[in-house]
DNA sequence: GCGCTTAACTTGCATTTTGCAAGTTAAGTT
DNA sequence: AACTTAACTTGCAAAATGCAAGTTAAGCGC
């Protein structure tokens, strides 16, 4: 079992794509990462205005664990939340080659599946 | 909500990346496509012997959603379950390209939250 | 052909995660 | 100071996950 406690990951292997999977292995958290990569920053309330309408509870649970793994941070590190978003940090942004060969290979091979996909690049 | 019912899932929005995170974003999908892009074929046991121990209950889940979506199949499509094993179809072999982009972004990324995790390239 | 072994699952149930909807807090505005 | 509202939190129901035991029938040996 994986339990997810602060900053305290459980690692099923010490297998590189393993570990990947166990603190992104699920449906949004990458998704978040997608939309930092277009816009560069986000706050709350524009990662909800997304297509695919993330619950708040989920999204403030995921941008903790992003958060916490050093992949996103604030802007401005010296103020509130209310006044200020997200954006990637280096390793974040270094997601980039992922989430391109995601898209390229669901693109190409979910068109059957998934008639109305279309291309992002 | 996501409610998959064979061969009916739920796509989020028309975004590739989002659908492929519908289909694959969980902590075991993309595993058993490692263990085949690694092994070529592989048997119902020899999944469960991977070093993350699949439980049973969803090992047969998963590889049921991956025979679904065209992803893997059986090698001899003529021959009972327990005379068989499973490979990767052309749309699961092409996803060699993301799962080494995940190998390397947490390689490179997470040594130190994870310090135990080795290279595969 | 029968009996046994066991691979490939299935099932029951507990736990965890997800997600809806409403609520809370306090920052920002007037 | 009062009001608005962005960023969350909470309660609860539903769904997913996972443990452990059980079932089915394929395959093998005799």
């Amino acid at each position: 079992m994986t339990r997810k406690t602060s900053r305290s990951i459980e690692w099923r292997s010490e297998c590189p794509i393993s570990s990947a999977l166990d603190i992104l292995g699920d449906k949004w958290s990458l998704l978040l990462v997608r939309d930092l990569i277009q816009h560069g920053t986000r706050t709350y309330s524009e990662f909800t205005e997304a297509k695919e309408k993330i619950s708040t509870n989920i999204l403030a649970d995921r941008l903790k664990l992003l958060s916490d793994l050093g992949i996103i941070e604030r802007v401005a590190a010296d103020r509130s939340a209310r006044n200020n978003a997200y954006q990637l940090t280096k390793a974040g942004l270094e997601l980039r080659e992922v989430l391109e060969a995601l898209g390229r290979w669901s693109y190409e091979n979910m068109r059957e599946s998934h008639p109305e996909i279309v291309s992002i690049d």
